[in-house]
RNA sequence: GGCCCGUUGGUCAAGUGGUUAAGACACGGCCCUUUCACGGCUGUAACAGGGGUUCGAAUCCCCUACGGGUCACCA
């Protein structure tokens, strides 16, 4: 096949991997797959200084837990190698592709200080440095000597007069005034390329077709394209992607404190619900739907959904598709999940419980695994805990009809023998008490569920709970309630 | 400051000249074998402002405001 979609993931190693960086790496992933196309990974670390041993490897891992997978990279190779910048550099491939244009008079050595640098001024503003071409036209002789001399020296390219026109897949047509580009650096000082030199011919020797990035580089994109022109290499496809921001509207990054994907799956999201989350920031389905498959999405995925304005990641959002995922998950897998931390937060227990009932209970109600502890912890014993959480208004009991309701259940249920201590046996037990006495099942369900839990809110319903606890620690836990109601009730 | 881009409810968003301006999260209410939740139903809530163009504008044009991006030997 030829003419294939090729895009890539082209990050510094600068650190972890946060929400937004996984954004920009699914944005491009999708954008190839979607078409058909090969996704390749390639590491930028042409700026030694910002450099942070170990960040290739945490790349490798969020794109792994995330199933975010690489046609070609550093760690598996391809046609295109290699794809680590440095490397490439200590090749020559820069150096080379700068001089070229510095043959074809379109770049020039520069020798300027940074301290010259820093005296000029860009006219009618307060801080903006435009380069003055002040080593332009350097005789060649000079130059040579003063290479030779040892003399840093930095190669730059000749921005042409004019303008610059370069087409978006998302904004369209964009125009700028070559007045308001520098003459750029090519070859830094320390020999690097700098990124946007490195980046367009990486792009070229990767045969990338499709360029996706945030909108932070749209004002950057005639630069890219006056190098490809120069060159003559032919333009990729840009496609300018909203940025992502954080609540407080700033864009999402680790400075202003975002989280790593590592750290959110330590804490439970699950990765597939990190995934649909993201896909649906800035972009929209044809249809509306809502969840997505990693594979659905690169079957569903199109530029055209892309949206032009940026948006703000909702956490909230995040936490009940995390709680959606784990609803929808099948109960094997859920089991095979919580079953150890089910077992480990009642290992202390005097009781045995049904793990595969407690998983059950817990699945449709869980956003978070590490949630399920403190949702379990009133089974191995019944916590101490306030009267007044007899009281609910909406289901119409007090302390007073508490007291009765919980007298009149334990007659009720200790005359059920323990070989039928069967939740729907024990719920019709129930439903009759309340209406021979005339009160509503919440009226005699809640009390038992108080006695039994200690808590406002179960996992399970007051028979279900019953049924869990067995019929003997059921009475005793009842009877601690009675009691303490008694002693309410009189003081 | 120059240049570039954007602006639909609190948030994600559909919508490309004619709609009662979808849907989702969050929030409120109601219903349900009881709590929390799930589920079902339902409510509050938006086209930044002003001018045009047009029979008709969230949709097209202009201006203003606000927001963001960018102007490096950082990526």
């Amino acid at each position: 096949m030829q003419n294939t979609v090729r895009t890539r993931y082209a990050p510094s190693p600068t650190g972890y991997m946060h929400i937004g960086n996984a954004k920009a790496a699914l944005n491009e992933y999708l954008t190839a797959k979607s078409q058909g196309g090969a996704f390749l990974l390639r590491i930028e670390d042409t700026d030694q200084k910002r450099e942070i041993a170990g960040a290739v490897d945490v790349i490798y891992k969020t794109l792994e837990i995330l199933g975010i997978k690489h046609d070609e990279g550093p760690d598996i190779g391809g046609g295109c190698g290699p794809y680590v910048q440095s490397e490439r550099n200590a090749k020559g491939i820069y150096i080379d592709a700068a001089l070229e244009l510095v043959q074809k008079g379109k770049a020039y050595y520069c020798f300027c200080s940074r301290e010259r640098l820093e005296t000029l001024v860009r006219e009618g503003t307060q801080d903006a440095v435009s380069y003055d071409r002040h080593c332009l036209g350097l005789p060649e002789r000079d130059i040579d000597e003063r290479i030779a001399a040892g003399e840093p020296y930095v190669i730059r390219q000749i921005i042409p007069e004019g303008k610059t026109t370069f087409t978006d897949e998302i904004f369209g047509a964009i125009t700028v005034n070559n007045s308001e580009l520098d003459d750029q650096v090519l070859i830094k000082s320390d020999g690097f390329p700098t990124y946007n030199f490195a980046n367009v011919v990486d792009d070229n020797a990767m045969m990338i077709t499709h360029v996706v990035r945030g909108t932070e580089y749209l004002s950057s994109t005639p630069k890219y394209n006056l190098l490809y022109e120069a060159f003559d290499w032919k333009i990729p496809k840009y496609i300018h992607v909203p940025m992502i921001l954080n609540e407080e509207g700033k864009k999402y990054s680790k400075r202003s404190g975002a989280p790593s994907i590592e750290d959110m799956v330590n804490e439970g999201y699950l990765p597939e619900a990190i995934i649909n989350f993201i896909a649906l920031l800035g972009w929209s389905p044809a249809d509306n739907r809502e969840f997505f498959t990693l594979k659905e999405l690169e079957e569903h995925f199109s530029i055209s959904g892309l949206s032009k304005s940026p948006s703000v990641v909702d956490m909230r959002k995040l936490q009940w598709m995390n709680a959606e995922y784990f609803k929808r998950m099948d109960f094997e897998r859920f089991y095979a999940m919580s079953a150890p931390i089910i077992e480990n937060a009642l290992s202390g227990a005097k009781l045995s419980f049904d793990t595969h009932k407690l998983a059950q209970a817990v699945q449709s109600r869980v956003t978070f695994l590490n949630e399920v502890p403190e949702m379990l912890d009133f089974l191995p014993a019944l916590p101490n805990y306030d009267i007044t959480l007899y009281e609910n208004k909406k289901q119409k009991t007090d302390v007073s009809i508490a007291l009765s309701a919980l007298e009149k259940s334990i007659q009720a249920l200790t005359g059920i023998p323990a070989a039928g201590w069967q939740n729907d046996r024990l719920y019709a037990a129930l439903q009759n008490l309340a209406a021979e006495n005339g009160l509503k099942n919440s009226q005699i369900l809640w009390p038992v569920r108080i006695a039994l839990s200690g808590k406002l809110s179960t996992p399970v319903g007051a028979t279900e709970l019953l049924e869990l606890l067995g019929k003997d620690e059921s009475l005793v836990r009842i009877t601690t309630g009675i009691e303490s109601l008694r002693k309410g009730n009189a003081s």
